[in-house]
DNA sequence: CTCCAGGCTTACG
DNA sequence: CGTAAGCATGGA
């Protein structure tokens, strides 16, 4: 148990805001990352770990070294955005592990986050490890690679079952290098997960940004969809089949190199 | 019953 | 090129 010293960081906005499925708050939030349990709470501007990971990672999954007001300065652009800054004040992105959320979005593809975490939540029971009574690690490639499609129904994935297997073999078989993303710039990762059977626009954005820390990606969802057509319809003038990608365009040179940001608090906002 | 959910693939003009 | 149906599942 150790205490972390923030600010401009907020627990429960960072934790709720859809961006992660495996966490829960029950008094304290608890959730398992990389194999091990994190239980935090917040107090004021202390943060208090339990876990047996070092403060290293945790400020690490949390981008705790985040300079947030250069950020908000950033991406504070309009009279639309500036209130949902301040009211959903200290939300951080998280750097996720690419290869859960790969999978997790893979599942997200005309889905409900009850449904996705759902799902989720049965893959690792079926397919993880136990880490202590009620606590699973998320399977990893290898652990899919011989699942066979009866087995995978039980985890009610619907037509994304065979997604996920697939690109589980492929991870496993080093057919597809998914680590090796780091390294490549916002459009060249893009093009590579797009590669993926059932990662389009959408998804690679979301893996880019929860997972390679791709702060320009700018992923448009249905609800993102809405709030910007509400907050800058009028920029959008092109058919309904491009208008996403249209979004996430206008998106990148309005609110800038820090737009993925931006997506979060509005995200936020049309969740609520 | 219909419609929608953190979309994508395939088929058809 | 561009658009539209189809896709499993669960809840409103």
């Amino acid at each position: 148990m150790y205490h972390i010293n923030t600010n401009d960081f907020d627990l429960d906005h960072t934790l709720s805001c859809g961006q992660v499925f495996r966490w829960e708050k029950k008094g304290w939030w608890t959730g398992v990352v990389n194999g091990a349990i994190i239980r935090a709470k917040q107090e004021g501007s202390e943060l208090i770990i339990d876990s047996s990971l070092d403060e290293k990672t945790i400020l690490d999954y949390f981008r705790l070294d985040d300079d947030m007001d250069k950020i908000y300065a950033s991406i504070n652009r309009d009279e639309k955005i500036a209130p949902l800054i301040k009211k959903y004040i200290g939300l951080r992105l998280i750097r996720q592990d690419p290869w859960e959320c790969l999978v997790s979005y893979i599942c997200s593809s005309n889905n409900t986050i009850r449904n996705i975490a759902n799902s989720i939540r049965l893959m690792c029971e079926c397919f993880g490890r136990e880490i202590e009574s009620g606590y699973y690690s998320f399977p990893e490639p290898q652990a899919l690679t011989h699942v066979e499609f009866c087995d995978m129904e039980q985890c009610r994935l619907g037509f994304r079952a065979p997604r996920v297997l697939k690109i589980a073999s492929q991870v496993s078989n080093c057919e597809f290098d998914l680590y090796g993303i780091t390294d490549l710039s916002y459009r060249e990762g893009r093009e590579e997960l797009m590669k993926i059977d059932g990662v389009g626009h959408k998804i690679a954005d979301c893996v880019l940004l929860f997972a390679f820390g791709k702060l320009e990606s700018f992923p448009v969802d249905t609800h993102i969809e809405q709030i910007m057509e509400r907050f800058y319809g009028d920029k959008f003038k092109g058919s309904k089949s491009k208008k996403r990608e249209e979004m996430a365009e206008f998106a990148r040179g309005y609110f800038g190199e820090y737009c993925g940001y931006a997506q979060e608090y509005l995200y936020m906002e049309d969740l609520s």
